[in-house]
DNA sequence: TCGCGCATGTAACTCGTTACATGATTCA
DNA sequence: TGAATCATGTAACGAGTTACATGCGCGA
């Protein structure tokens, strides 16, 4: 089992070397990327991107260059470099520890028993909504991805092929949670007993 | 919809309001609690259960006696005060904010196309086995509850029933976690055809 | 005798969030 | 006129982790 070597940076470093392992961007184009569909299991915001930045140009891991613009405020276009290649390829070989999630809502269920069960009910249904919402921005994140990237997000080497899996993971996610809170909606009133 | 009042202490506050609800424990006790079931979705060390307790304590939402004893450490045994039921009532009907993910697994994937295929693929099997292991622990604290609790599981006013709740959603989130971790060795390995 | 379980705390540090700060252009 | 987009930073704060600190009893 590969062991867990000095890290050359944080994870959110990582992060920002696998965006810009696709192409090179400015700190504030980094901050949108960290949303859809990556930033669904990592994000941050722009004021720790920009030092994280500037932490990783320090270490060697990225280069950038000042892009001068007329009409709005100039720009750094950062690139990975060798170093910063290798740093990436090094960090998918170290062991990872499964994520300690930390989720409001399964806390509030532990507890639920303390509440009125009719509104408690309405509560976890509106959460399914919003995981349902999820699940079909997902799903048409990956119809587009169809489209753009044919057969070649199925080939494990193909760029594409990360997309395809984090949408994956974030369709299995997000059904499985609206899932849950639609058979707690169900035990809450009392309506579950056929599908027990 | 409810509004997010200015609430009365923290999410770790909550989930020790939320296990004191059910019985009076010690800090130290707490601690403990605060895994296996519970602790998969909200964890703390005892440094920082400690002063939460102290601050819930000041707040009057919890109240302490100290157990004298001889041959271990004295302890302070915590109880819910009925300002503490009532706050613990409230937090329930707060809006809750879908949780913000960090797995550093799934941002892996989004740049194992960088890695070695073979390597990556018996990494994500690994991660498989711990997530159907974690399953089968949920599983087993699922038939442990049955037997214990028996119908009163399925009754919204049983405490047993949010014990059900937090295991049902711990279930779903291991078993869809080993098998996307599974669909993805399958597509690294190239066998996954038969199953797009 | 060494380590573990019981039992409670404090201190230093890191990571992440929110807020502060600036300033031009474009669109409603 | 006011808000949104582009663009980059710093500062203050809070939450959470790791390490420091103590001390008795019990079993291997």
């Amino acid at each position: 089992m590969p062991v867990r070597a000095k890290a050359a940076t944080t994870t959110l470093g990582y992060a920002l070397l696998g965006l810009l392992a696709r192409e090179e961007r400015s700190g504030y184009e980094l901050t949108h990327a960290l949303k859809n569909p990556v930033g669904y299991f990592w994000f941050a915001q722009h004021s720790q991107v920009y030092p994280e930045l500037a932490r990783l140009e320090t270490a060697g891991l990225v280069a950038y260059t000042l892009v001068e613009q007329s009409d709005r405020p100039d720009k750094k276009v950062y690139r990975l470099t060798d170093a910063g290649r290798a740093a990436l390829r090094a960090w998918l070989n170290d062991a990872t520890e499964p994520p300690r999630k930390r989720d409001e809502l399964v806390l509030k269920a532990y507890s639920i028993w303390l509440a009125d069960p009719t509104a408690a009910a309405q509560m976890m249904r509106e959460h399914a909504q919003t995981h349902l919402a999820h699940l079909a921005e997902f799903q048409s994140g990956l119809s587009r991805l169809e489209q753009e990237a044919g057969e070649t997000l199925w080939q494990p080497e193909s760029p594409w092929f990360g997309v395809h899996a984090v949408l994956r993971r974030g369709i299995g996610y997000e059904r499985e949670y609206s899932d849950w809170c639609e058979w707690l909606a169900q035990c809450l009133e009392g309506t579950q007993e056929a599908a027990r």
